[in-house]
RNA sequence: GCGGGAGUAGCUCAGUUGGUAGAGCGUCAGCCUUCCAAGCUGAAUGUCGCCGGUUCGAACCCGGUCUCCCGCUCCA
């Protein structure tokens, strides 16, 4: 099956049985926004809870938090998302392919200052011991001719960009005449500017209005409220904030089911340390987060760390954590050494002293930040599309099963009473009481029991109970596993037992 | 946004040169009572993505539009 196929069964599995559904289906949806049904709501949470219990449970010095959506402009000024959010977009209109104009201009920036390192290195190779640098940067004709061209692109780059300017911006691109490095031409359309965040407005009448965005990451809530959080709960340095919520990208494509939604939900935490301390932190949190990964049972080969080549305007050193999706290895989760970038740049907006005081050694500083960020509907797919198999059976027939981790699966057992009479829905009933004190559990008495097991196979359930004539005897019933579909027989603790030890997890 | 492919029942898909829609699976009710789907009887379900045009007549032809999948760019 390619992986195009297997794709699209993902998809279609998730409808189906009420996983995802497109959002506003019936008036031929809205792009890239997509509904969690009454099983995926239920995996969501899982997922949602098990990483709250890795990082803010098991971890003294980790709290939570819960910020708003909507905060202050400056935030978005000060975090940089203002301007690194907003991407002047050009198209070649022969080899149709899109670019960043800004990037365009850096690129034949960079291709003039290799040619001048060219000419250094000649000129060493030249002149041996006697090399003077800067006497050649300044004498030989052709360099001075490279750098006064690079002087004078960076003074008209900079004020284009300044200035928003898009006609300038094209007008360099025109007057250096940049080709499309694909197809050669230099037929360009006009650059439209794409901001990536969502704007809204706070106050009803529209005079009084005031223009803010939908936050495109949750991360700034926790840099806005450190201090808040550091001073009411005593903690101390190294400690981490986490948080799980809504983000929103006005993202120029957004595709791939719910990998890249317009409105998602991420899972942070911003670990604050001392600076000078972020490389061991690094990798200590790498290290934290793939184990956490692999608790859940899926096969090591599907994860893998791809470092960053190209760091974000915020960090010093940035990796992913990829995920062997149905579509190839894709970004997972983040994992971001963000220096004090954050901090610091608010207390510039701000004019408010974000400092820790370390009162052993008697000094204050801005604290370092070390982030995780994982992506919930990700995670959701990475879970969902690697635990959807087909399988053969002996007797050459197959089934389709969900082998999700038994933690996240949305029902954890299901009861089913072997016929619909002789008083065994009675029995599986009472014992349906029991259990749903502590297990979201589901019941089920139509059609043939096999036909339910794969039912409960589809939905993801680990384990179902049956009920039979004996049952009613000696208060024994079947226990079968979802994926090896072996049964035991066991009494009312045995089975507590049973179910107890499938959902156990160790981090 | 640009290029390629697609949209018919909950899912997968048929549908002939234009004559007002079908199958399999699933769902529901009943029978059977059996520990791993596909036994029997019956039923429900579609403005053929949406809007407009051509035509006596459009799922089919034409135009527009929306959505999904793949590629380019970006990212959780």
């Amino acid at each position: 099956m390619s992986q195009e196929e297997k794709f699209k069964k993902v998809i279609s599995h998730a409808k189906e049985y009420g996983f995802v559904f497109q959002s506003s289906e019936i008036y031929d949806g809205l792009s890239a926004v997509y509904d969690y049904g009454q099983n995926g709501l239920e995996l969501k949470n899982n997922i949602k809870s098990y990483w709250w219990k890795a990082m803010v449970q098991l971890n003294e010095n980790i709290v939570g938090l819960d910020s708003s959506i909507l905060m202050h402009p400056k935030v978005w000024k000060a975090s940089g998302h203002v301007d690194a959010f907003n991407d002047p977009l050009i198209d070649n209109k022969d080899s149709k392919k899109r670019y960043r104009a800004d990037v365009l201009i850096e690129d034949y920036i960079a291709k003039i200052e290799s040619k001048v390192q060219k000419e250094i290195l000649k000129a060493k190779k030249r002149f041996g011991d006697k090399f003077d640098k800067d006497e050649f940067l300044s004498t030989n004709n052709r360099v001075v001719q490279y750098q006064d061209k690079i002087k004078s692109i960076h003074l008209s780059f900079s004020n284009a960009l300044e200035k928003d300017d898009l006609l300038a911006l094209k007008k360099i691109i025109d007057d250096l005449e940049i080709a499309c490095p694909i197809s050669g031409s230099k037929n360009w359309t006009e650059i439209k500017q794409f901001n990536l965040m969502f704007g809204t407005k706070l106050g009803a009448s529209s005079d009084s209005s005031m223009d803010l965005y939908l936050r495109p990451e949750t991360a700034q809530g926790i840099f806005v409220n450190f201090l808040n959080v550091q001073k009411t709960s005593r903690l101390k340095i190294p400690f981490g904030i986490a948080q799980i919520g809504k983000a929103f990208r006005n993202e120029i494509v957004a595709r791939q089911f719910i990998f890249r939604m317009r409105e998602f939900e991420q899972m942070e935490m911003q670990f604050f340390i001392k600076p000078g301390t972020q490389k061991e932190w690094y990798e200590k949190w790498k290290e934290k987060r793939m184990k956490w990964h692999l608790s859940l049972g899926i096969e090591k080969e599907n994860y893998r760390f791809h470092d960053h080549e190209k760091l974000a305007h915020y960090a010093d050193a940035a990796c992913d954590i990829e995920f062997n999706f149905p579509f190839g290895f894709k970004e997972l989760e983040g994992i971001h050494s963000r220096t004090d970038f954050d901090l610091a740049n608010h207390e510039k907006f701000s004019s408010k002293k974000l400092r820790y005081y370390d009162t052993q050694n008697n000094e204050s500083y801005i604290p370092y930040v070390l982030e995780t960020s994982i992506g919930v509907d990700r995670m959701f797919l990475a879970v969902f599309s690697n635990s959807l198999c087909e399988e053969k059976l002996e007797d050459n027939s197959s089934r389709i099963v969900l082998k999700l981790p038994p933690i996240l699966a949305p029902i954890k057992v299901a009861v089913l009473p072997l016929i619909k009479k002789d008083g065994l829905p009675k029995v599986a009933r009472e014992l349906l009481d029991k259990l749903k004190l502590k297990y979201p559990v589901s019941y089920d008495e139509k059609d043939a029991i096999g036909r339910r097991y794969r039912r409960q196979d589809a939905l993801g359930t680990p384990l179902c109970i049956t009920i039979d004539h004996q049952s009613k005897d000696d208060n024994t019933f079947t226990l079968r596993d979802r994926d090896s579909m072996t049964q035991v027989r066991l009494n009312e603790k045995e089975l507590i037992k049973e179910i107890e030890s499938k959902l156990l997890v160790k981090f």
